[in-house]
DNA sequence: CAGATATTTTGACAGATGACAAACTTTGTT
DNA sequence: AACAAAGTTTGTCATCTGTCAAAATATCTG
């Protein structure tokens, strides 16, 4: 559970400069993740960053030309960081199919806990919703995530056809990410996460098992039947 | 889908005051939540606020004395609205719990498809990660809704404890809310949320009827083992 | 170490923001 | 109609915001 002053970004290595630029630039976004983490959108000022990282505000003009370009740079670095962890833990693995997707599902919940990413994710879904810019970044590392995922999802039941195991894979997506607002850091439900990584790997695993081809068909709305997927 | 003007908002009628009064609250709130749900927190001004509802930015420091009381107010009459439909639609309920439970699901994921619960959703999550006082109405929002849910998982279910069901309870609130940033209103699986109101119901009602005491009880972290609820 | 380039500070700007007070208008009641 | 209470506008304030340009400093190369 990393805390101390946020390692959790990825940067990709300026082209040319000085040595003590690529620095400043990584100043500024650590101490750009800081406050958002710490005080929230409504707090992140070119000025307040300035202060968190000991440089003056006219500095971060020089390393980016407006602040939404501020704003992007540090999403890049997140969403980086994030997809890399994710490849990584993906790699680490287990041995059998479900024991893989159990083990993915455990580290989304257990990184949803921690104090950054409980507060970081909820203000970029805020800003997805009028920003284009952000929105396709965050798309694209969900979509990454859903790669991974759909892989394992079809190793654990290949008859599924590839669009209802697509969205089926989306729905646990989110339903993982919901868990943020439940049983993230700080939430009511927090103590309770890992009960809920056992729930959602039992719940979704069983599922993905047991489904069908066709189970995921929609039925009229408002209507829908409650029934177990399929006769399994 | 109700998109016009944003009449999903519970007032409480004012103490005291002319007929006027409560007329200039409601258009105030109303005109805070179009331009929350249109342009985001970043553009929610005193002045904005104004233009869109034809009133000058003085006025509203006559109704609210500080901005994040107008929020915490906006906050109150769309946790209002949304607890009030929530009844309505456990009323509406169904013949059977599993009916039930469906029915509840598939209007939660309905509602989220739409642009305002899509877009406000997200601000306040964001929000209360730190303003606390929209923090604790949220719980309480949530916390209303846990009521509703645990009442038909435990309909459903009756041989399930009472602390266990509630962190089920949680979770399958959790998840439903998650599908808000992935086929809410304009994202990228939208024309999926058919399919996931199928699942979500499908998933959640066979793991519920199929849980046994002790399902949920956590195992080592990172570790947990794959399997489908108990024997059963 | 000289000099070119990169970084940093300083200071300033125009515009926006939340808040407020005083003057003005409307509303409802007697 | 008179009048007090409620609502509204107007104008103003101090402060904050993002951005920029010019001066000052630091870094690296040859």
């Amino acid at each position: 559970m990393p805390e101390a002053h946020y390692p959790n970004l990825k940067f990709v290595p300026r082209e040319g400069g000085y040595a003590r630029g690529q620095e400043g630039f990584e100043l500024i976004l650590k101490a750009a993740l800081s406050v958002l983490v710490d005080q929230g959108y409504r707090a992140l000022t070119l000025r307040g960053i300035a202060k968190d990282c000991g440089l003056k505000a006219g500095n971060i003009s020089y390393y980016f030309k407006s602040k939404d370009d501020l704003v992007r740079a540090l999403l890049e670095a997140v969403a980086g960081s994030y997809e890399a962890s994710i490849e990584e833990a993906v790699k680490r693995g287990g041995d059998d199919p479900e024991r893989k997707l159990t083990n993915l599902i455990a580290f989304i919940l257990d990184d949803i806990t921690t104090r950054q990413t409980t507060h970081i994710f909820p203000e970029l879904w805020a800003l997805s919703n009028h920003d284009p810019i952000v929105k396709e970044r965050l798309e694209e590392l969900y979509g990454r995530e859903h790669v991974h995922f759909d892989r394992l999802v079809r190793d654990v039941n290949p008859d599924l056809p590839a669009d209802e195991r697509g969205v089926v894979t989306a729905f646990i997506i989110a339903a993982l990410e919901g868990t943020t607002v439940f049983a993230g850091y700080g939430k009511s439900w927090r103590a309770s996460m890992p009960q809920m990584q056992t729930i959602a790997a039992q719940c979704f695993v069983a599922y993905v098992k047991a489904m069908k081809p066709g189970d995921s068909k929609a039925l009229a709305t408002g209507a829908v039947a409650a029934q177990a997927p399929s006769p399994g």
